[in-house]
DNA sequence: TGGTATATATTACAGATGTAACATTTAATG
DNA sequence: CATTAAATGTTACATCTGTAATATATACCA
């Protein structure tokens, strides 16, 4: 698989657009993102046409309108933002980071559950080494 | 607390000199750098400057020379970052987050103790409510 | 005290990002 | 077929970042 591109904040916000329902118009994408952003059409259709050249996004050609759809898939996404917090804070701990999760109650028992998994596993495939 | 500054990915690798020791001057930051980057002295001079522009540095005047340190913490940054993260991945799922830090073997036993309990925690507050 | 070495300060410049405006193409309609 | 409305494409511009080069101030030595 080639390389995840770097995919910026705002664009981000597209590519979330795109990863919930796809594929989808510009005009739909900008009808999704009015509301939640105060960001013009025009601004939208940048992102959209920058995602493009990074190829993040694809798009089909129907008559005069493109209907665009993502390239990168979200957990792709995230592994590759992942990567880059880890690459960042480098030996930092990673305690901070939890607790923010924790403080923004971004976890349900149920995916804590399985974040527990995970580490369990981790700790498994340590002591193997 | 003022609002934590943001910290570019070069800047951070000043930062994270700082985190390790202060203050320092620019020369030992440098020092310390070469080798790790390819960075030319004055390229790791503006970061410095910028840095402190944003207040995530200060400074104090010895002769002629400046010593200097952080005026965030490393906590703070982490944080910042990870709320970054959060807010940027929005409803996502963490999931492919925690799979990138064991890949990247960031976690010994004693941190991923510790993730555990502070997942504990997380639970049983989540109980609560 | 004037020159030199060494710090710091200013300026540079290209690419990425945020945020759009303006221009062009093309499908549909009269 | 000509006009228009709606897509898409091109250009803009300020700020931030990465990556330095050049200029200036100043402490110390001769």
């Amino acid at each position: 698989m080639a390389k995840t591109p770097r995919i910026s904040e705002a664009e981000w916000e597209v590519m979330k657009v795109l990863w919930k329902t796809s594929p989808r118009t510009a005009n739909e994408i900008v009808e999704e993102l009015t509301g939640k952003t105060h960001w013009k059409r025009e601004t939208i259709r940048t992102l959209i046409n920058r995602l493009v050249q990074k190829k993040a996004l694809g798009f089909e050609k129907k008559g005069r309108q493109y209907h665009y759809f993502p390239r990168v898939t979200e957990t792709e996404g995230i592994k590759a933002e992942a990567e880059s917090f880890v690459k960042r804070i480098g030996g930092g701990s990673i305690e901070p980071m939890l607790a923010a999760f924790v403080e923004e109650k971004q976890l349900s028992a149920e995916k804590i559950d399985r974040l527990k998994r995970i580490l369990s596993q981790a700790e498994a495939a340590d002591e193997d080494e």
